[in-house]
DNA sequence: CTCATAAAGTCATCCGATGACTTTATGAGT
DNA sequence: ACTCATAAAGTCATCGGATGACTTTATGAG
């Protein structure tokens, strides 16, 4: 299918390598072929396979010994840090931001509890309307509204994906807004939290994704352009 | 820990190129200087540059254009990885999942085409149906459907955020398959298919739904035991 | 002033060569 | 036979040049 097309040699270097190392054809401790195998292994020249080898050492697959070799140092990507930045583009971002912000208002509808919606209204009171000023305190309160649904949801795996990438959505968002992009208005915040305080999982889906709706028509049009 | 020998300039330049992006020399956006002058300023030959600055691509620092030159992604500390913490409920991970899942299925569902559809039929057929033998290569194969289905979505993102959840997930799987939690049949399968091959969001939204239903009913049973 | 085209700039990749370091093979001395 | 210094081979580290692909900018005709 490759619906992911690799623009370059080496990140298909890398993907080859790290599937054989993940596939444990080559245990931990085992030493790879030299570079020149690898290279007519892969068809790619011997300086692209040590671009490659190179991110693995760095993503802690490999070790090299100079002189020795090249060896294998883990085999499991349990402990990979996931490092999203990579060539996500905001759109992605966006979209898997609002993957986790759909059901994360479907379980808290669920789950809330009268408590929930309270301070769900407190919390968006707080984070008022953008006035043009302070857009990065702006941005750090509109994020906390939006990390209150998740937290609510009370699903912990959520939370941290949200933590993980929110840093770098606030980081974009700052450096692009005040251009094209429509902060959903207040009302739109609104929408979530009464129905949420429904109990309906379906209209907490429906409202977040009016919510974000613009937002990502805005940045289709960006990519457009 | 060994003594970080700085034996290695390829690692000298990373640190150089690295600290001159935290400490905001360069900025979001902004643009490098070329391979030969970075060569010429860091004393070292264009390869190492290249094995520099494809390890800070790699962790999200820098992106690069072909053609027009390599700039810098982020200026915080993007290599900070996500490490599911304390481990979250195996339940957690299921609704994450599901969220990727239901998000993935909806955005391949619009933006498919017929070898879409071909290619995911030609994995579902591969992996069969489960007769209690090889079940790593079961699971093995199950996911790779699943994780086509987030890979035609065409978001890098979210096909990030599987890869990093499925070696847990695999893992979850192996020990409760043949236990207490139904595993999907092929029919349930064929259905998110066939609801992506109608192109419509919604319904492929419900075949995902549906999919995983059963699952979390059988997670929350064993919570509640 | 517009816009198609040429030119320049830059990354992607390949190739060959040299140096540095490690491992293995060698063989003289005991 | 054994030991061990030394040579040889193997491998990674780094360098420089060359070509191709892609993007951006400059150019000039209309």
């Amino acid at each position: 299918m490759r619906a992911i097309s690799r623009t370059n040699l080496a990140d298909e270097a890398i993907e080859a390598i790290r599937g054989d190392i993940l596939s444990k054809r080559w245990a931990v401790g085992d030493k790879l072929p030299n570079e020149a195998s690898l290279s007519a292994m892969l068809s790619v020249s011997r300086g692209t396979v040590r671009e490659a080898v190179r991110v693995l050492v760095s993503q802690g697959y490999l070790e090299t010994r100079q002189g020795s070799g090249t060896y294998v140092r883990s085999t499991t990507d349990a402990g990979r840090p996931l490092t999203m930045a990579r060539r996500a583009s905001l759109r992605d971002q966006f979209e898997a931001r609002l993957a986790l912000d759909v059901e994360a208002a479907r379980l808290t509808a669920i789950r809330k509890t009268p408590e929930t919606v309270t301070e769900l209204r407190r919390l968006l009171a707080e984070r008022g309307t953008y006035d043009g000023d302070d857009k990065a305190g702006f941005i750090e309160r509109d994020l906390a509204f939006h990390k209150a649904v998740i937290a609510a949801s009370g699903n912990r795996a959520m939370v941290e994906i949200y933590d993980f990438f929110s840093a770098s959505i606030a980081e974009t968002i700052a450096a692009t807004l005040g251009k094209d992009i429509p902060e959903p208005d207040m009302q739109a915040h609104a929408d979530i939290v009464d129905a949420i305080e429904t109990g309906d999982p379906g209209k907490a889906d429906a409202a977040v994704r009016r919510f974000m709706a613009p937002v990502l028509a805005a940045l289709d049009r960006m990519i457009l352009s």
